[in-house]
DNA sequence: TAGTGGTCTAGACCACGAG
DNA sequence: TCGTGGTCTAGACCACTAA
């Protein structure tokens, strides 16, 4: 990767985040990992330091990067608390935000359905890791989740840990597999409970649930996860912020 | 207001984005004008441009101030991109979004009911503006609306203009009342229509409707708006990005 | 052409964390 | 005490807009 500064080109500062992002996604920087240092960086790529700076800057207001004044750069990783602030929305009636305990019911390979490939960017028919869980919220059974991973990212998953999965998923696919959960997309519905739906809710079949249709990217836009939950809304509700 | 640069103080460009937003709350600038040049700012404070720079970079990623490059820097409006970009996450099945048309049912004062006052932060029984709509997506009427607002910010709305409402009515605070929606919160559930939803959305009672509430505040956090919609999802989603 | 924001540099000092 | 990021300065030149 050579740097241009001539006129028309893009500003360094862009190029430089750019080198940055793939040093990440190729794996050279781990999540967890200290980057070198704001003015290692600089006099490497030939800029001032307030250029990479810039960079960093950046990347950080995008999640990708983790700022420590006297420690360093850190590349960010999926913790508790990225969990709970960032990828998990629920709430209960008086507004306090809990991982759920997860109970997983079912964790199998089969071929991906025409919708299912589709949204993964698989092909037609491809391997997929299809786990089914409960989720407690307040010792209730609140959530019912449908996860769908390409068994190509995620080689024996299903193998290695059937009813044992921590309730932290993200963490486990960044830890075990190298794959980080940079960004998701969500479609909300409202639907009725189906009888298993209602069986394993303890509530009646028909009762209106929130429908969550998440798809998840790596950093650099591949989708690697499909999440269709279901919740009940009878005391918890899904809670966003608009800016 | 005077800026302080010693030693434990808060950082100078701290207290210039403070000094900015309150000129913005109150009222010295208003939303689409233009605000003094980096420069001028930069003299009229004693801090150098980079650090008036540093504070507007900020306040332009919180959406209060807009730059143009070659022209100055703009207090932030309502305008129809924000409305669909920020504050609206309806979409249809194929994935796009366009403002809904709106049909206003009734906009009456009443007295706001104990949970309404207090969601407003309002006292008991205060007066509050009450609209009750429903919006048409693809023509089809899909989503029902009751927006309820303090009498004592938004006079005479109800006299003014009581079946000839615009569809983006954050413009109207903004240009009629000087009501500038910064931010909003909201809680999804999902619901069984009424009889009343299912007559207005030409559906079946009970159908699962997405709820979502939502609460508007201002830049200075005063919330200014309580908003109910009620939406069918057979043919629509809400649409979120998670980061 | 003048004025604005956008990029980039070089260097100063402060605040924090670890050894 | 040293190295890190955090703040702040001063000044250069570029890109864009409007008059």
């Amino acid at each position: 990767m050579v740097l241009s500064n001539a006129k028309g080109s893009i500003p360094l500062y862009m190029q430089i985040k750019e080198l940055l992002v793939a040093r990440v996604t190729e794996g050279e920087w781990a999540p967890g990992d200290i980057i070198p240092s704001e003015m290692q960086l600089s006099r490497e790529l030939n800029v001032s330091q307030g250029t990479v700076r810039k960079a960093i800057t950046e990347l950080v207001e995008n999640n990708v990067l983790v700022r420590r004044q006297g420690r360093g750069t850190f590349v960010a990783t999926h913790d508790v608390d990225r969990a709970l602030f960032h990828f998990f929305h629920i709430c209960n009636d008086s507004g306090t935000k809990t991982l759920p305990e997860s109970k997983t019911l079912s964790c199998r390979k089969k071929r991906a359905s025409r919708q299912e490939a589709s949204k993964l960017n698989l092909s037609n028919g491809a391997q997929v890791v299809y786990i089914e869980r409960t989720r407690n919220l307040d010792n209730t059974p609140t959530i019912i989740e449908t996860i769908i991973l390409p068994n190509s990212l995620f080689v024996d998953l299903g193998k290695r840990q059937v009813r044992n999965l921590p309730n932290t998923l993200y963490e486990l696919y960044e830890t075990q597999f190298g794959i980080t959960i940079h960004r998701a997309e969500e479609q909300l519905r409202a639907v009725a409970a189906t009888e298993n739906d209602a069986s394993l809710l303890s509530l009646e079949a028909g009762t209106p649930l929130l429908k969550i249709e998440r798809i998840a990217y790596t950093l650099d836009g591949t989708p690697v996860e499909l999440r269709i939950s279901r919740c009940s809304t009878s005391r918890h509700y899904y809670q966003n912020t608009v800016l």
